[in-house]
DNA sequence: GACTTAGTTGAACGATCAATCAAGTATTGG
DNA sequence: CCAATACTTGATTGATCGTTCAACTAAGTC
């Protein structure tokens, strides 16, 4: 859908009906009979999002791997070459729009919320997977959390200064705080044998 | 300025003229006669918040305190606050500009991006002035990056979803982080001796 | 082939947007 | 005290916004 496109591109307020149906080669009325309002659009672009993220974002960045905390990082690794590609313009959709939205406006800050939630789930999967590879009493779902925020957090500096070395250097601090909680787990590991 | 409380709070596009006007008791005409556009405007407003960064926002949160990492983490809890006291409706101005400016527009993304920089730069003399504290090859200025990361990450999630647990445990995740550091720092400071 | 339903067309609507401007009033300097 | 400059007023502009609607065509049903 070219709402998808220009919604992530220009943004919700800045993509204007207008824009989206010239993209389209649609006209208002066909667009209305399917949306009666813009928000019912963006509600439809938010459950595509939902519903894409295991085979759109996860299948692609995970083919072949197995090991679940190179699976992390391959989906981090994901989000770099979006912002390769793009000479840093890319923007994660879902973060801008989490910013976008000001008014209370509960089915959409819902549905924003839905897919961090669901962006944050797979990742602790990977995590929970890693089994004794993590300490016993870290929080696995803290640092799927936190996961998502140096991410998003990466990509807001990264696009902001159109160079990627805020986001290689939040992934690389990342990284390294994951060393260092397995380098504890194989410690661990010693205590109890 | 009324003009900087509303893009805060609605964000650039949703903030009207209008709006602006209302909230500060004036005419166009008398804005127009300073600010020529909308976006000097703007531009204003964010040359007030870097110029306002060390006065405003570093000065009361660091009050009493000498610690240089206790610093830190006494910022982070500043927004933190700012989160409680709105509700979570709370949004860091720089960061919602950083993801609502699509359009190339480079005078706005220079000045948002040396905002970003004051507020790095002072987080990175933190951690210098941690001296031995932290491990001799750590990179201060990656891991101030990675600080400003999990905060706007941090603030964007908890944001969308409210309450306060992802910012929380993104800090939590950080702070433990730098403890782990801090041990190594140790260790080396013992390997020497 | 009549009847219904689904989907399309594009001009038009009122609201609101950022911005303008001619006419006015303070303020200042000589 | 006067002329010049600085600032204010608020109605107005044209563009653009999201949305509507009456007329139209295509597809399916019996």
């Amino acid at each position: 859908m070219t709402a998808m496109r220009l919604f992530s591109e220009k943004g919700y307020e800045s993509a204007s009906i207008a824009d989206i149906l010239r993209g389209a080669g649609a006209n208002s009325g066909s667009l209305y009979h399917f949306f009666p309002t813009k928000q019912d659009l963006l509600i439809e672009v938010l459950r595509r999002y939902r519903d894409g993220i295991a085979p759109m974002l996860l299948s692609p960045a995970w083919e072949g791997l197995s090991d679940p905390i190179e699976k992390v990082f391959a989906l981090l690794a994901r989000y770099r070459q979006a912002l390769v590609d793009s000479d840093c313009f890319y923007g994660c959709p879902i973060g801008n729009l989490a910013l976008e939205i000001h008014e209370p406006d509960p089915p959409v800050r819902d549905l924003i919320a839905v897919n961090f939630d669901g962006w944050v789930n797979a990742i602790e999967t990977c995590f929970t997977e890693a089994g004794t590879r993590l300490p016993r009493d870290l929080d696995r779902h803290s640092l799927a959390v936190f996961t998502l925020t140096t991410m998003e957090g990466g990509v807001m500096q990264s696009r902001t200064h159109r160079n990627l070395n805020a986001f290689d250097q939040s992934v690389a601090m990342l990284r390294d705080y994951v060393r260092r909680l397995e380098h504890e787990a194989v410690a661990e590991g010693n205590k109890v044998a």
